[in-house]
DNA sequence: TCTTGCCACAATGTCCGACATTGTCTAGCC
DNA sequence: GGCTAGACAATGTCGGACATTGTGGCAAGA
């Protein structure tokens, strides 16, 4: 494993020349997350450089998921990007088994997101957890396709922690599992024992009850964990 | 060959499956860490597909730190490649409060591996362990530089996790502080109230006794984010 | 024989122009 | 007023061209 350390010092040399040059113009254009990018074509004359290159800048902050594409319809940010933004690739080998690693890394996140949140949730913040809540609880009820509205909930708790970066890990092991295993849950069974636990989630944070919150997301997290290994397994086996 | 491979290129249009399309191509090839890409030109001919689009492809890979690219010298393979390897990009916004953010993050899963070490380790694992923690306290009695020999005995206890996951997480934050505030710590006096916990550490872990090694790893977590929120404040008023 | 400097080649960096594809918006129709 | 079709816009892709720079071969000299 100590064999591994070279690229942190072959790193010195990073290629963020047009890339700092573009988040320079975004940055004195006022652009903030929301926002669309001017045209490509645009890019490339106020910055006097080819399309080619506004591009290649482009495509490597869309790898970054600071930016999204849309052929035909504009490039939006969705993520702060300013000149002093830092970015970390990680590289991930996928394994037989690699599902309940990331999980592994998943949980403690989610847990200690929880524990900040209830600490230090703002009275905005719990209102728009006990909405999320609601949502989700009419489409489960409705017996439609919960997830969505899972995901809004799970992010309105990271949101309440005041740091985004929880978020954005938790988000990142989140999309690798979807890219890894594209199979839905079996959803009526999984919300039957998950979803009254998100109701008494939402009240708990509310009530700024930290260890009950730490013990519910725990025992969501343990349902979640063993369904989706068994959506694994099942794939594996076919 | 080309003919073969051109309505795969068409039925690829978006980027991601470039990507996933040089990927198989690598892995066909056998190409690991360290060898050199084929040439664009090349690549592009093999694909069936434009030198623009596989150098947007290349310019992906660049940002997730899969390859490396010299002008005139190729392109060279820095990270693990495959259609079943997954990476995962990060981006951190810096601003004045993002070291706390950081530390945040990297707490529960310090603790978290802390855990698991304690239960899991084996027996060669714990002595790995003790080996670090000895070499870590021959160099801080010998007044030296002890953050390599710091950093060797984290990496044990990771490792001890089986998760290698949980090290290269932490790993990223790491590189991420020493990338924004590459100051040295106050060495003595931060290893004077660290250093002996540290041998506590790997004993308990030894031991066994998980709850006193997550107590001992929260303490030693809280001193050195302290002491890195101290200097962070002094670069930011210096 | 070894070293050193030069030069051709190779590979990436950049730019341009063109066409294809698709989301967005508007004007006109019912 | 709502809906549809078409113009427009913006990204996706392609191929070619030249610039820039590392690599390696080759020959001259010590």
């Amino acid at each position: 494993m100590a064999d591994n350390l070279t690229p942190a010092a072959k790193e010195a040399r990073r290629p963020r020349d047009v890339a700092q040059l573009l988040a320079a113009l975004v940055e004195a254009e006022g652009l903030g997350v929301g926002d669309r990018l001017p045209p490509e074509v645009e890019l490339a004359r106020r910055l006097g450089i080819g399309r080619s290159t506004v591009r290649e800048a482009l495509r490597q902050w869309e790898s970054l998921g600071i930016i999204t594409r849309n052929k035909g319809g504009g490039t939006r940010i969705v993520a702060e990007v300013s000149t002093r933004s830092l970015h970390l690739p990680l590289t991930v080998q996928i394994e037989a088994d690699s599902l309940s690693r990331m999980l592994a890394v998943r949980r403690p996140l989610e847990i200690e997101a929880v524990r900040i949140a209830t600490r230090v949730a703002d009275e905005a913040a719990r209102r728009r957890i006990m909405l999320r809540m609601l949502e989700l609880m009419e489409v489960f009820d409705a017996g439609g396709d919960w997830r969505p509205a899972d995901r809004d909930f799970h992010a309105a708790i990271h949101e309440a922690t005041g740091n985004p970066l929880f978020a954005k890990v938790i988000h990142q092991i989140h999309r690798a599992f979807h890219d890894l295993y594209d199979a839905p849950f079996d959803q009526p069974q999984l919300g039957a024992s998950t979803i009254p636990a998100h109701r008494d989630l939402a009240e708990v944070i509310a009530a700024g009850d930290e260890e009950k919150a730490v013990a519910i997301i725990s025992g969501i997290l343990s349902d979640v964990d063993e369904a989706a290994i068994q959506i694994a397994r099942g794939l594996h086996a076919g």
